[in-house]
DNA sequence: GTCACCCATCGACAGACGTCGAATCAGAGG
DNA sequence: CCTCTGATTCGACGTCTGTCGATGGGTGAC
């Protein structure tokens, strides 16, 4: 299961412009990681940039998810317990299933204490999406 | 076939901050439009904010999709016939279907001139997903 | 130990999705 | 008119995916 690992370090390539949370973040070697994405309006993306970043999109691109990952995102102290964001209308296994997808895209973490499962935004590859989306906004 | 309109709508609610591009932008009336969704970070959203925005993010979830959005979206003039995108690794009826998809979440629009038809980027909804992601990347 | 609780995994199922070839539609040009 | 070319639609197929109930694994309390 290596998977979130990738996901990770695939972006870290990406921060072209400085990034004002590095005391949160983690700093990574950029030599270990690959290339993600340049924004999709700089040139087109090969095969494998889309591969790897229809992963990111495609994780958010579930209703369940997104509310799962919004539930996180916004919760008091940036994470949450399974049991806080259990309430979105499917089973608890779904939405156990649905976790796993958003861990193994990257987009979020866990770490058990005791009972609870804690799950946390890893703001790294929502940066490396928003940058992939260009600046239309600016 | 009136999903493009309602996505197209969907953004014009979501622009809190200015726009420089409102000249070549059509103008819409902000209440003919439903409000799309706030930054994930900012609250829970819901049931209907993320059917609505998942559609969005699922629309760049599949590699050739990503793929065909970025060629026309890096392409001279803004703009590139089909004939000029088709060239993916899939049969020429899939990239009807995908660039279909693209239109009907509101991502592309296409225009018939003579004999080949022109795919264009609807900047808007690209803002609205990257307002959506929020000021990870800021 | 035993029980209760939280969460993950398993197995199964229906529906959605990506893909293709064939057919069809839309213009341009003989 | 007919034909050629570009693009969409149709119908079918296999695969992927979201969902569930049942089961299992881990932790704390009694």
């Amino acid at each position: 299961m290596g998977d979130t690992a990738s996901m990770a370090t695939c972006f870290d390539m990406c921060q072209h412009r400085h990034m004002s949370n590095s005391k949160v973040l983690p700093v990574l070697a950029p030599e270990t990681a690959t290339p993600c994405c340049p924004p999709l309006t700089e040139r087109p993306l090969t095969a494998e940039e889309a591969e790897r970043t229809a992963k990111m999109f495609k994780a958010l691109g579930d209703p369940v998810r997104l509310r799962l990952f919004s539930l996180v995102a916004s919760h008091e102290g940036g994470e949450a317990c399974v049991c806080d964001i259990s309430d979105v209308g499917v089973s608890q296994p779904t939405v156990s299933h649905h976790l796993k997808k958003l861990r193994e895209a990257g987009l979020l973490t866990s770490e058990r204490r005791g009972t609870w499962v804690y799950y946390r935004v890893e703001p790294s590859v929502l940066a490396a999406m928003g940058q992939t989306l260009g600046r239309y906004s600016a």
